[in-house]
DNA sequence: TAATCCGGATGTGTGGCACC
DNA sequence: GGTGCCACACATCCGGATTA
């Protein structure tokens, strides 16, 4: 921008804008479609008086749910590059685009169109602006050219990003010289989500989920063996990391549980059925079914009561010696949960043989059905019926805790992942930024009716769907350190989901400024980054 | 027999260290 | 501080072994 001069009539634009800006009722009109900010890039300013304005600008772009950033730094896969008076010829491939586009959609008070001002044809950069796309999904001329040519300079820091590696040296059998590319946080996310998103908990081990990942870019042009071996030996390992639900947690876990051991055809049905009924129904059963399916017997743990306390004092105790703990000690080892399918089951579905719990007769007398859906619902049902109902004169765990006693979190140290695409941690701050954890801290904690601590996430509780919409933007609520409350439910705060909802949702994108309302309405004004955390007031 | 698992080879990037 | 060497970690790919 500032390199090609500011004309007054658009900084007049921006101080009418202010001017008219109702902080009481505010248009996010740049927020993406996972209500995470749309990210805007503009460069620095030359002058004070530039700098003037490009406060003003990026202020409105922020009150209007946006972000924007003053250097790209790395990664950027999602920002739009704003240019003030004319792109540069030398960037005609490039991904600028004019400021006009925000004083455009101010003044219409809704997102103007960015692919009408695109010159790549195959990508939309309204889906790159709405985090539907990347950058990385666009082919440039360059690129074109220096494939036609055979002439990829590795060394340029630009091509590296655009360089397609691996199919070249795969077809013609010949080595090529590939570029070490470090996975970054968002990679990692991408695979995550579109595990999570297509449910293939239970396929991670197999490899078509792999190639059918690598076939639609998942992970741009990474192969799938190199998705496969991040996931199963990095992302897995990390997974507190990534702000999973601990139901979703435990479904990603659960495959790696040594003690259950799922029949691939019977999770494959799972799945598909489970997408189907999403698909033709427009409803999504993902909570329903995933609650069950999530709590597998490493779930159940957590709601067991009296041996199971021991279980789990047990693996706090290995813990703290820093002794090993296994996937199989995570669950009741004295209950294999093992669901095997014999030859004979091809033909009838019914003989599914379910080896659970030789103390839970509830699964020795699972009732025989001819459909393998049944044998799903049959097994949810096993999950469910191993529940025990709380009372309240029995202890309660909190499933978060014993989650994370269950699969201990390896400290991989210093990931030299992020080192190379995070300079300054950038990146990771971001995330750190975006995360929103809404604490009810020093108070009592909030257990439904099963004892189960309630966590929301925004996107599950707006349309059930889209789950996996931006991991790292998971916005959590979360009672901690506190006492627990039983079924007293006059003592137990409940946070309403539909109205916390509406209020986290916009202020989670109010930019630098955010507001959020608690329950009980205790305000807090956040302009550390983006993270907001509200202390509801003590029930008296 | 196809799919999957698993270990190893190869190339590359990074950090530590000694030396100038 | 700059440079070179070395060890280690990481990403990727390959091929043999195992399994369904």
């Amino acid at each position: 921008m500032s390199e090609q001069g500011i004309s007054d009539e658009f900084s007049s634009k921006l101080d009418k804008f202010l001017d008219e800006f109702d902080s009481s009722n505010p248009d996010f009109i740049f927020c993406k479609d996972d209500f995470n900010p749309m990210e805007f890039c503009v460069s620095p300013a030359l002058s004070k008086e530039e700098g003037n304005i490009l406060r003003k600008f990026r202020s409105l772009i922020e009150m209007h749910g946006g972000m924007v950033k003053f250097n790209l730094g790395t990664g950027g896969h999602h920002i739009i590059k704003l240019v003030h008076n004319k792109i540069p010829s030398f960037y005609s491939d490039d991904d600028l685009f004019l400021a006009q586009f925000i004083i455009d959609s101010l003044e219409a008070n809704k997102l103007q169109n960015l692919a009408s001002k695109t010159k790549f044809p195959d990508v939309n950069p309204n889906h790159i602006m709405r985090g539907l796309k990347s950058w990385e999904d666009v082919k440039r001329k360059r690129d074109t050219q220096e494939e036609e040519s055979g002439n990829v300079v590795i060394d340029s820091s630009e091509s590296e990003e655009n360089m397609e590696r691996g199919e070249c040296s795969r077809n013609s059998k010949k080595p090529v010289k590939r570029r070490k590319q470090y996975y970054s946080i968002d990679e990692e996310r991408e695979i995550l989500n579109y595990i999570v998103k297509k449910r293939y908990f239970f396929r991670v081990k197999g490899n078509a989920i792999w190639k059918d990942m690598e076939n639609k870019k998942v992970c741009g042009s990474r192969t799938w063996q190199s998705m496969k071996e991040r996931y199963l030996n990095h992302i897995i390992p990390k997974i507190g990391q990534f702000n999973l639900t601990p139901e979703k947690k435990n479904k990603v876990l659960t495959p790696f549980s040594s003690n259950v051991k799922i029949s691939h055809d019977v999770f494959e049905e799972a799945t598909t059925s489970n997408s189907n009924i999403e698909t033709n129904e427009g409803e999504s059963v993902e909570d329903h079914n995933e609650s069950k399916f999530g709590e597998s017997s490493l779930d159940k743990g957590t709601k067991q009561t009296g041996k199971r306390k021991n279980d789990n004092e047990e693996l706090e105790n290995k813990q703290l010696n820093s002794e090993p703990v296994s996937s199989a000690s995570c669950g009741d080892n004295t209950h294999e949960s093992k669901i095997s399918e014999s030859p004979a089951n091809d033909k009838n579905p019914s003989e599914q043989i379910i080896k659970e719990p030789t103390t839970n007769e509830e699964v020795q007398n699972v009732p025989k059905d001819s459909s393998s859906n049944k044998v799903i619902e049959e097994l949810i049902s096993i999950w469910d019926l191993s529940e025990p109902e709380t009372r309240p004169d029995e202890p309660h765990f909190d499933s978060r805790q014993d989650i994370s006693k269950s699969f201990p979190t390896y400290d991989t140290g210093q990931d030299k992942s992020y080192h190379e695409k995070i300079p300054n941690n950038e990146e990771c701050s971001d995330d750190i930024r975006s995360t929103q954890t809404f604490g009810a801290q020093e108070n009592v904690e909030c257990l439904d009716e099963i004892g189960r601590t309630q966590e929301f996430e925004p996107e599950e509780v707006q349309n059930n769907e889209e789950c996996s919409g931006n991991l790292g933007s998971t916005q959590r609520f979360e009672a901690q350190n506190n006492e627990v409350c039983l079924d007293d439910i006059e003592k137990t705060q409940e946070f309403e989901p539909e109205e916390i909802h509406n209020n986290e949702e916009r202020s989670g994108n109010l930019g630098s400024t955010q507001r959020c309302e608690a329950q009980n309405n205790e305000v807090c004004l956040d302009d550390i980054g983006k993270t907001q955390e509200f202390e509801p007031k003590k029930q008296s």
